[in-house]
DNA sequence: ACTATGACGCTAT
DNA sequence: GATAGCGCCATAG
């Protein structure tokens, strides 16, 4: 393995359930470098990529903002990926946030 | 080894 | 609520 930092990030992205979401600075903790929240984000741009796919669309700022949806094509995908798999997004945000995000820490 | 960059996070104003 | 600034750390050049 790479052991990359990437190969970490996307491991863990891939393990976010159906319908759920994750935030950059969670999964970067759960990698144990809590404040690379930014490489994480960083990573996500290999994800494109990267194979198995991974599910970027399902990795949102702490806020739930879809901060990312314009590295998308188009930018909507993002959203409607989220809508497709029950995640309700409202105005570029991911709608009960905080219900529905994953916490690699807690469910691993 | 150094500098620049970046899909972030938080606090301050 | 919006904007600005700082920190944080891995990767690329």
């Amino acid at each position: 393995m790479d052991a990359s930092f990437y190969e970490q990030v996307f491991e863990i992205v891939r393990l976010i359930p159906k319908g759920r979401v994750s935030s950059y600075g969670a999964i970067a903790k759960a990698l144990g470098a809590g404040g690379s929240a930014r490489m994480v984000g960083y990573a996500m741009s290999n994800a494109g990529i990267a194979h198995p796919k991974v599910p970027a669309h399902r990795v949102v700022n702490s806020s739930g903002l879809l901060t990312g949806k314009f590295h998308f094509s188009p930018p909507t995908l993002m959203q409607q990926m989220l809508e497709q798999e029950g995640v309700k997004v409202e105005n570029d945000k991911v709608k009960d946030f905080k219900k529905i995000c994953w916490n690699p820490l807690e469910e691993l």
